[in-house]
DNA sequence: ATTAGCACTCATGGGAATGGAGTGCTAAAG
DNA sequence: CTTTAGCACTCCATTCCCATGAGTGCTAAT
């Protein structure tokens, strides 16, 4: 018993179905579809042997059947195919990608809104970050006495800014000075060297200043990617559509779970730099995602990929769609990012 | 038939309870209380009373009572009294206050967050604006050719960036010398004031250079406050706590409601710079939030109101204790931007 | 003015009955 | 050996009914 070609039409059919109707799928409306010359005893044989084989569930026994994860995985990598995008669909991702001239944020949260409206999945995106990330500029604005806001500027686009304490006798003109002189000193540097060499060459000029510079470079280094671990998320509460979640206790841990930010980062980032990548219920490891597929694309700047953006939504999701949705999006977002920070 | 003493001791008294338990309260339960020398027929009697004053609503006939609107606006006006708050929640929030040193954004969240965590409700915060926002610094960094990023920083202690087109025979020495330019001349110059000033003074020597004065004023003036309309959340998914939101389509409505940040922003500016400021249900003129209040709590840099935060939740909330955490949050929030931002 | 008493209303929750979808198995047909 | 028709069986979902109980409004007595 293995799974010859019949099975596996027969499998596609049932994901197929399942995935259009959320109804567990039964012997009957298979054997109704034309494409198939055979009885429902016989389908019914087949999704026996398929549910032996781990490729299907039985809710209980007088119902259909649903996919199992196995089965899922096993359409995302040989069945599925791309599904076109419709007119309006391209219609909003064209009118988002001429949106331009604006803060990097307000970019990637356009992009998460995007994909979220148009998928009504929950939509993440990472905010670009490389290790070959380089510095742009840095700035030391005085604020109160003993306070100055450091702003880092880097190559992926970005301001990132936050506080720290300055000796009291270190006035407005010297933290000038020394913004001018370290952004001359070290621009084009990647951010990953530039901590290093400012603790040889300027501890020596700075080391009556106590603890000034070590707190610099650790604000610097707190930045590699000037934005390290920051998502944009968008449309959390379509989580709540789907009827799995109509529980709703369920849905709070879902929502809570997805408000946490970190950890959504984290499984972004696991997905890796591929093109396209599929996390399919378990294999998600969070127990309060298990029916729920993560599908994730990374995104370039000029060839090197910078960040990944990912929708997740209920394992029955319409992957063809997803993927087409996610192709162009990543596309997008890469060629956007080019356009504006590639070196000239 | 007017509120006589006595009724608006029974109508507190159904306030509190309702609050506590969040069931309709009967005649029974109050009668029972030691405090009332009463028969429940007599509380009877002026429950109907309430009633038709338009203090007490009954979900159906052999419900208890239920405060309308009406009797919570009493409520919070003329009979609430702030509670004290418990060990740990001062814990939380001294901890919170200790916590420096970080970016104005990772401020506002936190601040948002602690909120949340406290009351289990909803928070929003405003980012700190103010009419009076004076320019601290303006920097361009040129990026790919043709496009810069703008970077500018007030005394709200924020950086915000956003790219703009620049011509492209404009190098990086020209930026570079323009930014020192407008970073001295407009140093702590009122953000209304500057674009204004920067049109008429730098006109004649940026004449040839385009659109691009007025892109780069423009950018400036579209964040007057560096930082306007932008909001912290956090807890939304508290929300589903309460059970009447229990209704999973309800649910979604409201989810759905509380993302969308421009109104969230409304709804906190509206409360206007008071000190606390209550809205109770219908109050908010928004159908989704009929069974919810917001409290807000105007915070200060100096003595100047800058921003207001805010606790949405069920109209049935302790607005006693809701009132405590603000006050006390909105304290800290003002005194931990003060040190940071004030004038030397 | 207050209260005891009583009839009445209505939401709630727990079975019991019903309908229907879908299965597994068996035996017959191809 | 494979396929199919037929049938008994299982289990869920829906509906209906009824008992329960909390709480009310009204009336008459205190």
């Amino acid at each position: 018993m293995d799974l010859n070609h019949r099975k596996l039409r027969i499998l596609r059919a049932i994901v197929d179905e399942y995935i259009l109707s959320g109804a567990p799928v039964g012997s009957k409306v298979l054997s109704q579809n034309p494409s198939f010359k055979l009885s429902s005893a016989t389908i019914r044989n087949e999704m026996a042997d398929l549910e032996d084989l781990g490729y299907l569930e039985q809710p209980h026994t007088s119902a259909g059947r649903v996919p199992s994860d196995k089965a899922y995985r096993l359409y995302v990598n040989n069945m599925m195919q791309r599904s076109n995008l419709t007119e309006d669909e391209i219609k909003v991702m064209s009118a988002y990608c001429q949106s331009r001239v604006k803060g990097l944020d307000a970019v990637m949260r356009e992009t998460a809104s995007v994909l979220s409206r148009i998928t009504h999945y929950t939509a993440l995106v990472m905010m670009p970050e490389s290790t070959t990330n380089r510095l742009r500029h840095l700035q030391l604005v005085p604020l109160a006495e003993g306070y100055a806001l450091v702003v880092v500027v880097t190559d992926a686009g970005v301001a990132r800014d936050s506080v720290i304490r300055v000796p009291a006798e270190m006035g407005a003109d010297e933290l000038d000075r020394l913004s001018r002189l370290i952004s001359q000193r070290y621009y084009n540097c990647r951010m990953i060297e530039v901590g290093d060499r400012m603790m040889k060459e300027l501890g020596g000029e700075l080391q009556d200043r106590g603890t000034f510079l070590t707190d610099l470079v650790e604000t610097m280094e707190t930045a590699p990617g000037a934005n390290a671990h920051r998502i944009a998320l968008s449309g959390a509460n379509n989580m709540l559509d789907f009827p799995a979640y109509s529980d709703i206790d369920r849905a709070r841990q879902l929502l809570a779970a997805v408000e946490k930010k970190d950890s959504m980062y984290q499984m972004l980032k696991n997905a890796g730099p591929f093109e396209i990548s599929f996390r399919i219920g378990s294999e998600l490891g969070q127990d309060i995602f298990s029916d729920c597929s993560l599908v994730t694309a990374s995104y370039r700047i000029g060839s090197i990929p910078v960040g990944t953006m990912g929708v997740i939504g209920p394992t029955r999701m319409p992957y063809g769609k997803v993927v087409s949705v996610l192709d162009y999006m990543s596309k997008s977002l890469g060629s956007i990012l080019t356009n504006l920070l590639e070196e000239d």
